[in-house]
DNA sequence: CCCCGACTGTCAGCGAGGTGACAGTATCGA
DNA sequence: TCGATACTGTCACCTCGCTGACAGTCGGGG
């Protein structure tokens, strides 16, 4: 099936159109973006900084008052440093002008850009303020000072994206030990702020490597049977428990 | 997401034992330890410390002889705080006695446990010193005055968790984009050490969430195309810039 | 207000991969 | 040297999810 005569023209293409920011986002680059969304410092699991730093770094740190609509950072460029959201919230989206696809939410006291800085990697992705937001800056000199001054922070900087790793660990265990339905529980499960994931279906596909239809089916059958309410631009999460029962079970069904 | 333990009658063995009637070690259990296991620092990539560091912290360090078979650290337990093999190799396995599963392989200067100490969950698998081996130990303590009094290595720590973070971000990436061939290839490029890939494919196929008769179709058609060379309890790779290609093919076959 | 673009809902057909089973073979310990 | 115990190689059958297409619905901009 995978003999010699495959156009290695066109899958070159298909790589290029991903990297560059074109007009047609692909589903993989849909499905990199949201992944790499997922990995944010969230705040209450796993921010590296906690209010208490803030407020005694406030004098230090760069504030930034983001109009509704700006962009903070844009993708495709190498992080300028860290950002620190403290008000408000920022949409994370890729693709160029009407064709964007939001791929996650930053809101307050997340962090963002630390990996992409450290690593000197492009942001995948770019972050327009929603409504009125408060963000706090540390280019690559602040950070390391931050890091140098304050021991103790730095050692929370490390077990926070310590936490980030085993979580994406478990995720990489969890798309692939389930059906269908157990990677799309899982997936709305830690992806859903109040109890709702505001991602078009496409995107969630996206996410999960999945055609658009099967999701969809598998969605109405969990509408069904009362965990959850599928509406447009969103799906809400009526019974989390039963969801997580959805997600352990074993992947397929034989008798 | 939690680790795995090698003593049958523990809590964590008696609940995955219930969710397959089986003896050996459930394959959900192999595939996360096999995961965990590609996430140490590896030497070359991503060691935090280099050898200059550890040549100069050689002094403060705990040095550890392992008697061949000897058990470094064993899984289940909360990591004691972070190894740093300096010669030999460490056999990571899992299940007990006569049905472990080894899923990877610690190299000199690989550096393992920081993560499970960071968060303080118990490690996923045992390591066993293959022939003899020499290696460091940081306790917790140690591992904090290290950060505290060396801030340039705890920024380079934090660089490599980012590295091993982006690093499980891409094989996140590659394992929902492909199918089940470019799975394949990508595993194995980038668990081979030496060109070899010293699984059995059962565990391959557990880490892939796939079936072994899948795997092993997979496996003899590469070998058929003259990529591979598929041998007892080892893959070895030939055709490594083919391989590649495979892996780099879109999705699914279609007309 | 209306229209256009984006999103949801659904279908028939097909191929990839899972399932369970069984035979052959390498490795290791007694 | 000889089993016991893995591991590999392969089969027929069947389910899951992908493909491509089309109709219905929501929502914002002119």
């Amino acid at each position: 099936m995978h003999g010699g005569t495959d156009e290695a023209g066109s899958t070159l293409a298909h790589v290029l159109g991903l990297l560059r920011g074109g007009s047609a986002p692909a589903d993989a680059q849909v499905r990199e973006a949201a992944w790499i969304a997922r990995c944010v410092g969230r705040s209450g699991s796993s921010t590296p900084l906690g209010s208490d730093d803030v407020t005694a770094l406030a004098g230090s740190l760069a504030v930034h008052h983001a109009a509704p609509g700006t962009v903070v950072f844009a993708g495709g460029h190498p992080s300028s440093g860290v950002w620190v959201l403290r008000e408000g919230q920022l949409e994370l989206s890729v693709g160029a002008g009407r064709r964007r696809v939001v791929v996650g939410v930053l809101r307050a006291g997340d962090v963002d850009g630390d990996i992409a800085m450290l690593l000197g990697m492009p942001l995948p992705y770019t972050a327009r303020a929603v409504g009125a937001a408060t963000c706090l800056h540390l280019d690559r000199a602040d950070f390391d000072r931050l890091l140098l001054d304050h021991p103790a922070i730095a050692r929370r900087w490390l077990g926070s994206v310590a936490g980030r790793l085993a979580s994406a660990q478990g995720r990489i265990v969890d798309l692939l030990g389930c059906s269908l339905a157990g990677k799309v529980a899982a997936l709305l499960l830690d992806e859903a702020r109040d109890g709702v994931v505001r991602l078009p279906q496409r995107t969630l596909a996206a996410m999960l490597g999945a055609a658009r239809p099967s999701l969809n089916r598998v969605l109405k059958e969990l509408e069904r049977d009362g965990m959850l309410a599928v509406e447009y631009g969103q799906v809400r999460i009526v019974d989390a428990q039963s969801l997580r029962g959805v997600r352990a079970h074993p992947s397929q069904a034989h008798p």
